[in-house]
DNA sequence: CTGAAAGCGCTTACAG
DNA sequence: CTGAAAGCGCTTACAG
């Protein structure tokens, strides 16, 4: 154990000939130093390898730099099959909180923990960022219970006026009618949706509105008898699209609520004999990387995540600084591949 | 702005008629605390929402409870395509730190940038988990540099006996020769390797060498006009794919580096005529999600995430309690799909 | 422009 | 079993 033991602003003070109060105001950038003072504690930082104690700072300032984002899913059956969309905005809040200059704390969470307390109140973050499917009807309560207590926090998820807190999420409504005017300019009139379409998902059920929109507007509508119930999962939607084949009413195209449903539902298809798109056309939702190499290609509806990712961080940076933020919702589009469209 | 004032130990103690040492002691769960003493702090602590401030309680103690788990790529083209693979390894990652009670922070690095003391040098992390695919030259000094600092980590990657400080890896030698093997069980001779094959991609180096191994126990040879250089990405692995096919030179089967390389060079020979696996068998390595459902579905060689993630996590763990620790290899396995075996 | 000093909220010897 | 006190490494009024 040679390590050497850290060195402290006191270190620096006293090499460089000056007080610590000095060197804390150089590392700063505080504008009332003296110019030859500055660079030789600037000199002396750098040759001792010195790094401010972001604990110290932080617990004088009262600012960690640090934002947590809790990312929880319920039930989550298998650590090592998370959702690709969620792994996919990850990346981009990590990026975000990059160049924001913020740290980023992740942690796994079940729905049904008491996660809301957690990282703001042991003051190890700022703010929070809420990512996750599940049941909102339960996880509504919690979020009023943040806003109660004051915490910064911003949610993806479906942007409604009587959100607690603040939202930014897709434009899942005109999401789904992009999803439905494609399938009937490919000729399609019997659509199924496989996904769950009630309040307690409510990304889901306002795709599913989008798409009865769409429907209705030319005509026609949405068979109750043609929706089943699936959480996003390609296992889920394996077992969404059997139970839809075995209800024995025809249909010649499926909106998925998610990429992942699309791809379980192929799978149930193509074992049935069923040929996409010839028979069924299939549009998911999402636009996950897998999506491009599903068989055939899924066409789908992209969520953009980086631009989702920097606007989250954006805009809980507004919530932490005290400034007001508002609930935002992102443009969806449309993105034809194999599996809905056919020249033949 | 209705927030009220956090609590700290002082108002506890005042509340419970005791002294603000004897608040830390329940909290820390100290045995020195006489039960009734106990029980009334802990229940004003509980009503006040009291959480212990980890900012003070880590300055205070020198240990912060978070590891920061650094995931690297050079060049890193598009933030939205972060290897798969990584993101499995990120997500069980999570997972193993929350059951050690650690906190987890994550960051994307430039392989190119000064990563290597950020995070313990500002006292945010005890140790460093490093998670990423370069050029391993380049990034072996640092690695040198860290152990010369005596910072903690662990890195994942290639495992061999040169190597500075702890690695946990998978054992892509081993990984490689069952690839070849299956291969030759399949009744292939020719096999293309498609990946980088240098000492500058240790991991790929390997599953290269096992493969070459496996062939040459069958007396064969793996003929070095029939590898194509190409990292991990899906473009690469296409490009790599036409390059080989411009070669001109036969081959009946290709062992790609990693899963995304794989997946691109399938695409490759399929647009190039060729059969899968009736003329050309492919193999990957990873198994990535995607894998399975690629067309044809990908045989390839499977690196256990899950395990890896709670390997690397016990493995810091003990660094940073100071206990020894050592560098290990995870089994590989493989997974049989449809992309290399024909029954006809 | 600079220094001495207080204080952020804890933990833990030390003394009783 | 409990309390008074020092100290972790900073930042920032305050005084000069």
């Amino acid at each position: 154990m040679t390590k050497k033991s850290r060195s402290t602003s006191f270190d620096i003070a006293f090499r460089a000939g000056v007080s610590q109060a000095t060197v804390s105001r150089v590392l700063r950038g505080s504008p009332l130093v003296n110019e030859e003072t500055r660079k030789r504690v600037e000199a002396v930082a750098r040759e001792l390898n010195y790094k401010v104690d972001r604990r110290a700072s932080s617990l004088r300032t009262q600012k960690s730099g640090t934002l947590a984002l809790l990312l929880f899913e319920d039930p989550t059956p298998d650590e090592s099959h998370i959702n690709p969309f969620f792994l996919a905005m990850l990346g981009s809040i990590t990026r975000a909180c990059a160049r924001h200059g913020q740290d980023l704390l992740v942690s796994f969470q079940q729905l049904s923990e008491d996660w809301h307390s957690d990282y703001e109140d042991s003051m190890k973050a700022d703010g929070l960022i809420l990512l996750g499917y599940g049941d909102y009807e339960a996880y509504r309560d919690k979020l009023s219970a943040l806003v109660e207590r004051g915490t910064h926090f911003v949610r993806w998820g479906a942007v409604a006026a009587d959100q607690p807190g603040v939202s930014i999420g897709c434009d899942n409504m005109h999401g789904g009618q992009l999803a439905a005017q494609h399938l009937l300019a490919c000729g399609r009139r019997t659509i199924a949706f496989v996904g769950h379409a009630s309040s307690h998902y409510p990304e889901f059920f306002d795709r599913y509105h989008g798409c009865e929109a769409a429907l209705s507007e030319a005509g026609l509508c949405l068979d109750p008898s043609l929706q089943v119930d699936a959480e996003t999962s390609e296992e889920a939607g394996y077992a969404a699209a059997v139970q839809l084949l075995a209800r024995g009413r025809p249909f010649d195209a499926i909106f998925a609520a998610s990429d992942l449903i699309a791809i379980g539902a192929m799978r149930a298809l193509h074992e049935a004999g069923i040929r996409i798109p010839h028979d069924v056309s299939v549009v998911g939702f999402d636009d996950i990387p897998m999506a491009r190499f599903s068989t055939p290609p899924l066409t789908t509806v992209m969520q953009d995540t980086t631009r989702a990712g920097q606007l989250l961080v954006a805009t809980l940076m507004q919530l932490v600084r005290d400034e007001p933020a508002e609930s935002a919702m992102l443009p969806a589009a449309l993105v034809v591949r194999k599996s809905s469209f056919t020249l033949g």
